[in-house]
DNA sequence: GGCGGCCTCATGGATTTCCATAGAATGCGA
DNA sequence: TCGCATTCTATGGAAATCCATGAGGCCGCC
């Protein structure tokens, strides 16, 4: 009863505790990778799979809370620190850049597996914001420079005709670019164009429409 | 140099801790007020101003990392923890729960006055937020029930035809029922009324709108 | 029993959006 | 230089929205 659909990658540098690691995680039917350092676990080609992260705090190449900011940059799994010394300060940064929890060893099997759980849901959490993001990107990528104008003035209440008269253009073109835009964000309605417009944190230009009234 | 615009509080049972703080921040133009006791914390009635509330782990009426718990069901200031024996497992919870940050002593003036400003900072975040979103809740409140169900399927996306058909009711009705909305709402336009929406939280119903496509 | 708020509906016209179709100019890379 | 993407424009009709005005029924409260 193997779950092969995640996996827990440990990074520490003692090759016991990875071995502990490893088995007790087995022994909740989880599959794990385990690697001696920060190197060894950004070399590595990891699969693509729901996943979380153990960290040791002490590693022989870089320590575990700057390896966790480098890594912040870009997509990683869910991060669960473990620590044979830890220090106030540490957790309180690692918690603050996001760590899903930080245990000083020793810790216990029942907690360490409660964390392991949370990053892994979390990271379902996480894939699947990024997934639906990813794909709206994408579709705004898709658009023209010029349609990309429109979607801003469309999304922030402008009529066709005032949008039309703020690009210099008239308001059939801006019609047509309005059209191609709906069609491209694959947006069922206005309502849901601006939604997706939020999420592209798209800013909002003079939101006006009808300032002085009729 | 005082500034009258905003207040740090302290609760800390340690009458010495109490008015260090206090000369402290006082030697930074920042004007506070100490409790002995969560509870007269609690009791006391605090000036509606930009605060931050300091806070000492260990209480003599209840567990400090409790009580972030219970304010954090209302309004309340951000909060930096203080204590003279930090674990671990406390900062991290505290962190965890929204604290600002978690010092345990001796913490450097430097490190506090820093923490009380980031709290300061956030604090008038979250009031801007607040209000915000308070002023968008009392307008909602003044919404009919009738009114509100229109939002839901207005900001759905549905076509006014098919909003009322959902509801039973004439086309020109739930016109009628827009523009109060938009009306009472004071949304410049329907992407304007959609954002209000979604900082409501208010649910998107089945948001088709050509379906099929015509 | 009257008043006010709420929900309902109608008419009718101005305005706007939606849609399909078609044509043309620019500019850039193959 | 040809092809393609981008941008611009137009016509014309269907559909939808916006707006003002008027009005009837229901219900709870004073």
């Amino acid at each position: 009863m193997m779950k092969n659909d995640r996996v827990v990658f440990i990074v520490d540098d003692d090759e016991r505790i990875r071995e502990a690691l490893a088995e007790l995680l087995e022994s909740h039917g989880m599959r794990s990778v385990a690697f001696g350092s920060a190197g060894d676990y950004v070399e590595a080609d990891k699969p693509d799979l729901l996943a979380c992260l153990i960290l040791d705090v002490e590693l022989p190449d870089i320590n575990g809370l700057e390896f966790q900011r480098q890594i912040a940059e870009g997509e990683h799994p869910p991060i669960v620190f473990i620590t044979g010394h830890g220090d106030v300060p540490s957790s309180v940064r690692a918690i603050k850049d996001g760590a899903v929890d930080f245990l000083t060893k020793p810790f216990s099997d029942a907690d360490l597996m409660t964390a392991v759980q949370t990053a892994l849901d979390q990271d379902r959490q996480d894939r699947s914001t990024r997934a639906e993001l990813g794909a709206l990107r994408r579709r705004y990528l898709d658009l023209t420079p010029r349609e990309r104008e429109v979607l801003t003035l469309v999304v922030s209440g402008l009529l066709n005709k005032q949008a039309a008269t703020e690009l210099g253009i008239s308001e059939v073109t801006l019609e047509v670019h309005r059209r191609n835009i709906m069609q491209k964000m694959a947006a069922a309605s206005l309502a849901d164009l601006v939604r997706m417009a939020e999420r592209l944190k798209i800013p909002v230009t003079h939101s006006r429409r009808n300032p002085g009234g009729n």
